[in-house]
Parts: C-alpha cells; sequence; structure tokens
DNA sequence: GCCGTTTTCGGCCCGACTGTTTTCAGTCG
C-alpha cells in the first residue's frame, strides 16, 4: 500500500477494514459494498479530506454537506469521516474490531476464501489467522466441515504457500511485458483472430492484480492447451470452457494470467467488460437498465430479460467497443478513463470526453542523464536517442553535487557540461539540444547550486532526492520553496514515492499547486514505473482544479528507458490531461519561449 | 449504506468456474 496521503490511507484502511469485518460477520451485502465504495472514494481524493473539512468550516459551510456532494458518500459515512478527522477513531470501527479477531482480515486475503467460508471456520474451528489454518489443514475437522473437500483443502494450501511468496500487486512496467509476451503466444496459435490484454493493465494503473486476456478464435481448444501448457505457467487455476486461469513465472515475477475465449461477433462488448473496473461497468449497466436494456459481455441486449443470449437474441451491439457505447447513448471512454470517477456521468451530461494525450504528442524530452553523472548514455549516444523518437528538443539533465552516489556534478563540473552541450548543439541538425540539470532540493528548500550558476542553464528540474520522510509541514514548505524559485522551470518526482517501495513525501498538494500555477512552474509526470510521480489523481486535481503544467519526461539514463514514456502517458491520461496543459507537446518555438520567459521573468 | 428526469422506499450488475453436490453455494472479477 502507498501512504502517500496518509490521512486519506489510514481514513480508507478504516472503511475497508470495516467493510470486511461487516462482510465476515454476514451483514448485508450492499452495507458492505457501500463501505468499500467508500474507501475507494476516499483513496482517489486528491486532496485531504481533513483539508477539505477545515476549509469547510473556515468558510463557514456544512463539512457534511460538502462530504456527501461526493458520489458514494452519504450521510452515515459522512458522519464517521468527520468523526474520525475530529477524534482519530471511529466508534463503529471499534466496536467492529472488537467482534472480529484482527487475524481474520489475513484468512479472507487467501484468494478463494471468501467471507462465508472463512466465518464458518472461525464459529465452528476457532480460526483467527492463517496460522491456525495452516495448523489444520490436515485435521479431520476441517475436512469434516460442508463443501470441504480433498481438492478445496489443496487449493488454500497452495494458495497460502503463493500468498506467502507473492508481493503483492504487480508494478506496470514489470506486468506489461508479460502480458505482450502472452498475447504474443496465443497469437501463434492457429486459428486466432484477436488477442489483447485488457483490466487494470490497459487502464494503466500504476500496479496490475492479474493479467486479463481475451482471444476470439476458431479452436477454443488449442488455445487453451497453449495458454495452460506454456513453459512459463507453473500451475493451472481453473480451466473451463470459455476461462482459464493460471499462475505465470517470468524472470523475478510470479503473477495470475486469466484467459477469456470470447466470440468474435462480441469481441467489442467482451473487451469492455473486461476492461472497466468492477465500478465503471455497474456504471454502465446502469445506464442500459434505465434505457430498458441489459448490458453483460455478450452485447447490449434490448430486454432486460437474463441471459437473453442463451434465448438466441441478438444484441444491438457488441462487435466493437464504438457499438456499444454508441448503443447507450455515449461517446467511447478510453480505457484509461474507465475508473468510476465521474467519466459515465460526464458523458451521459454531454460534456463530452476530453481529447486526451497520446503518445505521439510528445515532441521534447526535458529530463534526461548522460555518463557524466550516472546515465549509461555518452551526450552523443543520448542526443541519438531522443533524434531517433523524433523529438524535437531534448534537455540534457545531470545530476546536481549533492547527489554522491549518482556522481553529481560539483560547479566546475557543471560549466565544462555546459560548454560541451552547447557546442554539439551547436553542430546538430534537427535537433535542439539544452543545457539543464536536474538539482537537488536540499530538505531546508534550498536549491543545489548558487542562483549565478542556476542562471546559466537553459532548463532547471528541482528534485527531491533525500529525506523523504519529512513531516508534512517541512515538505510543504520544501517544494513550496522549489516552485517558486524564479529559476526552476520544472518539479521533478514531486513526491520522491517509489510504488511498493516508500511512500516518499506528502506536502499540502493545495498550496504547491496554487504555487505552482501562479509560478507557472511544470509539474513532472515522471515515467519511471518505479515512481510515476505525480502520480494520476494528483495530475487531475493539478490541472483541473488548479490549471497547473505538466511535464511528462522519462528520467532517462539508458535508451531503454526513452520506452517508458508510455507509462507516463498513460498516467496522464489516466488524469484526464490534454495535450495543451502538457508543456512537451508544444512545438518547439513556444517551449522555448516558455523556458527563456521564465529566465526573463526572474530577471526583473 | 447509498441513491433518485420513473423512486425518499425499495431497489442495488452479471456471468463463469470449481467443488461438492443430486441442483447449487461460494468465490471471483
Amino acid at each position: 500500500m502507498t501512504e502517500t496521503d496518509r490521512t486519506n490511507s489510514q481514513l480508507a484502511r478504516l472503511f475497508e477494514q470495516m467493510a470486511a469485518a461487516l462482510d465476515l460477520l454476514g451483514k448485508n451485502a450492499f452495507r458492505v459494498n457501500a463501505s468499500a465504495r467508500v474507501a475507494r472514494v476516499i483513496r482517489d481524493q486528491a486532496d485531504q479530506i481533513a483539508n477539505v473539512i477545515a476549509r469547510a468550516r473556515e468558510e463557514d459551510t456544512k463539512p457534511l454537506a460538502v462530504l456527501k456532494a461526493i458520489d458514494g458518500i452519504g450521510k452515515g459515512s459522512a458522519e464517521k469521516i468527520i468523526e474520525y478527522v475530529d477524534t482519530g477513531t471511529i466508534a463503529e470501527h471499534t466496536e467492529l474490531m472488537e467482534q472480529v479477531p484482527a487475524g481474520l482480515f489475513d484468512v479472507l486475503e487467501i484468494p478463494g476464501l471468501g467471507p462465508k467460508t472463512v466465518r464458518l471456520m472461525w464459529e465452528q474451528l476457532s480460526i483467527t489467522c492463517v496460522a491456525d489454518l495452516k495448523g489444520k489443514l490436515d485435521s479431520e475437522e476441517l475436512a469434516a466441515l460442508p463443501r470441504m473437500g480433498k481438492k478445496t483443502i489443496d487449493n488454500i494450501r497452495q494458495a497460502i504457500t503463493f500468498a506467502e511468496e507473492s508481493a503483492g500487486r504487480t508494478p506496470l512496467g514489470i506486468a506489461r511485458p508479460i502480458a505482450l509476451a502472452l498475447v504474443e503466444h496465443l497469437k501463434s496459435v492457429s486459428g486466432v483472430t484477436r488477442a489483447e490484454y485488457a483490466g487494470s493493465l490497459r487502464r494503466g494503473c500504476e500496479t496490475i492484480g492479474d493479467i486479463d486476456i481475451l482471444v476470439a478464435c476458431t479452436d477454443p481448444e488449442a488455445v487453451r492447451e497453449a495458454f495452460c501448457t506454456q513453459s512459463r505457467a507453473v500451475q493451472v487455476l481453473a480451466r473451463g470452457e470459455t476461462k482459464c486461469s493460471i499462475r505465470i513465472r517470468f524472470e523475478h515475477a510470479t503473477m495470475q494470467a486469466d484467459l477469456r475465449i470470447v466470440p468474435q461477433e462480441a469481441f467489442g462488448a467482451a473487451l469492455m467488460y473486461f476492461t472497466g473496473s468492477k465500478d465503471h461497468n455497474v456504471r454502465l449497466r446502469e445506464v442500459a437498465i434505465g434505457n430498458g436494456m441489459r448490458l453483460n459481455e455478450y452485447g447490449l441486449f434490448t430486454t432486460t430479460d437474463e441471459r437473453p443470449q442463451d434465448a438466441g437474441i441478438k444484441p444491438t451491439a457488441a462487435q466493437t467497443e464504438q457499438d456499444v457505447f454508441a448503443a447507450l447513448g455515449l461517446e467511447w471512454i478510453p480505457p484509461e478513463m474507465r475508473e468510476d470517477r465521474g467519466e459515465v456521468k460526464a458523458c451521459a451530461e454531454g460534456m463530452g470526453v476530453p481529447h486526451l494525450i497520446t503518445r505521439g504528442d510528445i515532441k521534447a524530452e526535458l529530463h534526461a542523464h548522460t555518463d557524466a553523472s550516472d546515465g549509461k548514455q555518452s551526450l552523443e549516444e543520448l542526443v541519438a536517442s531522443a533524434q531517433k523518437r523524433g523529438y524535437h528538443t531534448l534537455a540534457v539533465t545531470d545530476h546536481s553535487v549533492s547527489s554522491v552516489i549518482a556522481n553529481g556534478l560539483d560547479p566546475k563540473r557543471l560549466r565544462r557540461h555546459i560548454k560541451r552541450v552547447r557546442a554539439l548543439n551547436e553542430k546538430t541538425e534537427g535537433i535542439t539540444i539544452l543545457a539543464g540539470s536536474e538539482v537537488d532540493i536540499h530538505p531546508d528548500g534550498r536549491l543545489d547550486y548558487d542562483d549565478d550558476l542556476l542562471a546559466e542553464l537553459d532548463v532547471v528540474v528541482a528534485s527531491p532526492h533525500v529525506s523523504l520522510r519529512q513531516d508534512r509541514a517541512a515538505a510543504t514548505r520544501r517544494l513550496l520553496a522549489a516552485v517558486t524559485h524564479p529559476r526552476v522551470h520544472i518539479l521533478g518526482h514531486p513526491t520522491g514515492r517509489i510504488i511498493n517501495g516508500r511512500a516518499g513525501l506528502d506536502p499540502d498538494l493545495n498550496e504547491l499547486f496554487a504555487a505552482a500555477a501562479e509560478h507557472g512552474t511544470a509539474l513532472e509526470i515522471n515515467s519511471s514505473w518505479k515512481r510515476l510521480d505525480l502520480r494520476d489523481t494528483h495530475v487531475r486535481a493539478a490541472v483541473q482544479d488548479f490549471g497547473c503544467l505538466i511535464a511528462i519526461d522519462t528520467d532517462a539514463h539508458s535508451d531503454g528507458h526513452f520506452e517508458n514514456i508510455e507509462y507516463g502517458i498513460l498516467t496522464a491520461r489516466r488524469a484526464w490531461l490534454e495535450p495543451e496543459s502538457c508543456i512537451n507537446t508544444w512545438a518547439a518555438g513556444k517551449l522555448h519561449d516558455w523556458l527563456a520567459g521564465k529566465r526573463e521573468s526572474s530577471r526583473r
């Protein structure tokens, strides 16, 4: 779990625990779902809920009303949120935790075990944690439980082992190559007419639970066989007519992969079904129901009967996603937006889908390293990498002096480096090579070079690298100092988080975004799949609520890193980013003017 | 518990697969 929004994270965690506890206690499933949804909505908020409440009070509006205005949060949850912000606890959560042993939540996490089974094991066998369960795997009393046969117990045993050695969700940059290899493998099977990955991977989520692959084909058995018996498959979890699940090992990662065999004529409907987040799909089906229709993975049907596909009814739309969206009365919504973050509502109300940024819009790389600091490429090789991608501008931004481990440049070396860059720029056609630096932001907000030296640079990317566990107030002061500094163009990887690694800084984003907008400093989406910093929800808030400029850069240390731009673009699209707000899309003249303009204004 | 250009009460998405079952419950996505 990432912890950048510590308060929101903690609050979301409480709602998740309440949902799990209610589930284990056999409470109404809709109540369980409502609580889980509140948790998700809280996680999606860029702004701190505590700040939202504080601001509402300052402005003399009712916090309750402000919270209730958020989709998915009703009166009950709003009251609990306020209770948490004011007291640090939620009474109902405390009561539930007294009723349900803490270890049961871990048992519930084991794939294949759901609330019903866990509750039964708890009530009948006093199993309250994974260790209890492991101790009873061979016991007769476990086997005596209803619906608990040998296979089920074997599956639990394997699932525990898998859970113990798996690191949870897999970063996008690890999962995507695996999925691409799977797709290629399946495309090579005879009779396969289409193969594509769907799910959270197609939505570009920063981490992936499992890989979903859709295949249309003329010989389903050949596809099932090819999928389940491939050399990388370490276990077959399910093998049905249309759905197979395996565990797959690829280099160091182990993941679950699901194959769905779908009819060619319903590929679009299936792709939609298996791409949308659960909540997005619910919204779409509600739209269908509202129109007296039924939507499932076989298509959109002009009936509300159950399983119309089995009754021989032909769908009105199914072939392509565009067909299905159109028949629902909606514009096609890009996969990255299908998260139930207001996209269906916006589309239904005729606001239209934003013109999202694409990889082809990127014309400049403004954050890249050479072997002068810790990059693998020489200056000339770096330039060739940028030229190969058709960029009109490359900023060479090696590390500053304090990044000792990264061989940061002291002022003397930097001045020589600037000269080399300028000289190369003189004799290079077709691309502008700018002299820049990725300058450390010290914990107190000072920059790593003095202002005179900064003034000699064309591009200054200011980034935090150390002291990434500062408290919020210190982190906010530090980053504000950087974005308001007249010689800083871009705030690099603003929080310093590492996905699945460290939470990073947790500044007051409202203050940071307001200052960045006011001073015309761009905020970076660092495209490294280990970072993706800023993250999608933050970028959306920065641009939509504050009008900030965004830079999408790869922070390349080698030629291959340039390809990470895919991940930055996916993140930007998840933030509903349009090209105009991204400085890397601007024409050369506009970009160069902007870079120079910041310097001009700083000399006034 | 949430929500409402059909509803402030009564709904709340839909289907596949497994394992244990004589017809289906539980889990998953």
